[in-house]
DNA sequence: CATGTATACTAACTCGTGTTAGTAAAGATT
DNA sequence: AATCTTTACTAACACGAGTTAGTATACATG
């Protein structure tokens, strides 16, 4: 492995002389004849001499890296790791990925990640977690070092640290609104289980739209199933006598996959969509155009909160201290599975 | 931050004895009274101490930290880092993540990539990449730093690097055996351009399975289409031609988003999935249970993949020369789209 | 010729840690 | 009592860089 040294034995100069050569920085009014400068740059091209940022960053005290804390499941994952790449390379930090599942529960893992960081003197974290006492782990680990933590795509909010979230509450409005303008009033919802926080604001927009519109509405029009991947044969007699009970005229999902199990059971059912009900999903996943018919939903901007998150975090990291809360916008994609013009009735 | 020298002003000892006790190492047969272990490391611990990595690493020469080179595209790369990410931290190991999109064109992107790997001294790199030239650009900067390189999903092997694929050969042909053995006949099949690899390979599959069957096959019996998420109207009037003209009993496809179009445009020609027709994709991608028809695919052993990568990877970072390629055998999930029992013709 | 001032470089220190060689003190052996 | 061992520690060097202070040379000024 070249190192400097090397390349000063080389080209028959001292070694802070290709230190300054090669960082470009001549610190304290140093100066650097352009002839040195050249058989410098010369030689350590022919040495094939890569710096080294390990060396680099025990001096200057910093890293261009951060630590991504977080599980890696759900199709969205990648999207928001994309966003955060993205703005990454474009400021030339690096991630450090510290795959977590079951952030919620598994405390001692979150902590181990943190420290992980800590040890790695990581310049920041990005961090999607769920649950209150999760994140006090974090903290303890990290704030005592001075790491700042910008929390993705996180229901619950803290007053120490910032976060990037989709605007759900307001997403779930604009969907309702959309199905009570094509003219439909029967609008109910099926969901993940709602001592989930994230549902639970899902299911909160969708009271508050119905209400607004001073539309009859109550928890009882809501239908909780399972998170699992398949619909549990538990779940589909449930969700069944749900919509025979109900005979709404269309469905927000809380989610993708909830809205596609409810599509595969109209199937089943011989429910036409959108023919005799609507359904609307959550997420906006890429393989929701799969379904038949493509299903309509609200899409989150992940790619945009992975940006927007490092965006923030890089402010933190530069020593603004400021706490943030953006709540980025949601956008309705309309495709198939909800009436094209209103009042097809 | 407390370093090291704190400890051992706080604690009265030298720093170097902080050392021994810390890294638990009696290097030397270097010997630590239990009391003075015990007051370092009860200073340590009052003091906050956290070891810092990169110091360490830069005395020790080595890095736990391994480069992930590749896009993020594709519901599967999750997969893949995440047998990475558990097979790491079952040894202590941390990835470094490089998204480069279009590692087949963006050559310069590659190269950088790879630069940086080079210059935080990584201890390997796993890499999905498609075409040769991409990989003479890796070759030209790791090989040199003899950072060892495993590549994982790539269809071209090369003898200077180890590879993980799954053996999408094999894989094809049970799935074309399978569709034989419930008695379909005229077997065709759809899929990606064929001028990408895996696609041509998953043909090559195809047409073997045929012919060792003493079926008629020809490349006329193969349909192209986009690998474009949607439909286009062009690809559309292809396919939809295609399956009127070779009234197909089955078709197995390329991939798993070629299936779900298939699917989709079946139901729009009033093809009966599986009852008029089979369809079988490959992959084995989580949404492919929602489906109309639930899809019978060819999984993949995405995360088993990512964790024999690391493996071999491994392997060479402790010296190991040889060079592997490992085929992980695909495995059958049967569902809705194909005939549960035989014949039923 | 003596002095001042850019210019171009190097000596020496630093970061936080690992490691080897060397030393002081206590106890064991002859 | 003199010597050898063992025990427990520290001095000193190293890793690969960044950085400050200081020095030698060349040239301009008085």
């Amino acid at each position: 492995m070249v190192t400097m040294k090397d390349i000063a034995n080389a080209a028959g100069v001292s070694r802070p002389t290709v230190s300054q050569v090669l960082s470009g920085q001549r610190a304290g009014g140093v100066q650097i004849s352009t002839e040195t400068r050249k058989r410098v740059l010369e030689t350590a091209e022919r040495l094939g001499y890569r710096r080294n940022e390990i060396a680099r960053s025990i001096k200057t005290g910093k890293t261009n890296v951060i630590g991504i804390i977080g599980g890696l499941q759900g199709g969205y994952s990648l999207d928001i790791i994309t966003g955060i790449a993205e703005a990454c390379a474009a400021s030339g930090y690096f991630m450090k990925l510290l795959p977590v599942n079951n952030l919620e529960n598994d405390t001692d893992a979150l902590g181990q990640a943190a420290r992980q960081c800590v040890e790695h003197r990581v310049a920041g974290v990005i961090c999607r977690s769920l649950k209150e006492h999760a994140l006090d782990t974090l903290r303890a680990e990290l704030d005592a070092m001075h790491i700042p933590i910008v929390l993705v795509d996180s229901s619950s909010h803290h007053d120490w640290c910032s976060r990037v979230v989709s605007d759900d509450f307001a997403g779930i409005k604009e969907g309702v609104e959309f199905l009570l303008k094509q003219g439909h009033r029967k609008i109910v919802q099926v969901t993940s289980p709602l001592n989930l926080e994230y549902a639970r604001i899902r299911a909160d927009g969708y009271l508050a739209a119905m209400r607004e519109s001073g539309l009859p509405v109550s928890e009882d029009m809501i239908c909780e199933i399972d998170t699992m991947l398949e619909l549990s044969d538990n779940d589909k007699h449930k969700l069944a006598g749900f919509l025979k009970t109900n005979k709404p005229a269309a469905v927000i999902c809380g989610s993708d996959p909830v809205a596609m199990k409810v599509l595969m059971l109209c199937h089943e059912m011989k429910i036409a969509v959108p023919d005799d009900m609507s359904v609307i999903g959550f997420a906006g996943l890429d393989y929701t155009i799969f379904s038949s018919p493509p299903l309509t939903t609200i899409k989150q901007p992940f790619c945009e909160m992975g940006e927007k998150a490092f965006e923030l975090l890089l402010r933190h990291i530069n020593g603004d201290q400021k706490i943030y809360d953006l709540k980025l916008k949601t956008s309705l994609v309309i495709r198939d599975s909800t009436w094209k013009a209103k009042g097809k009735m």
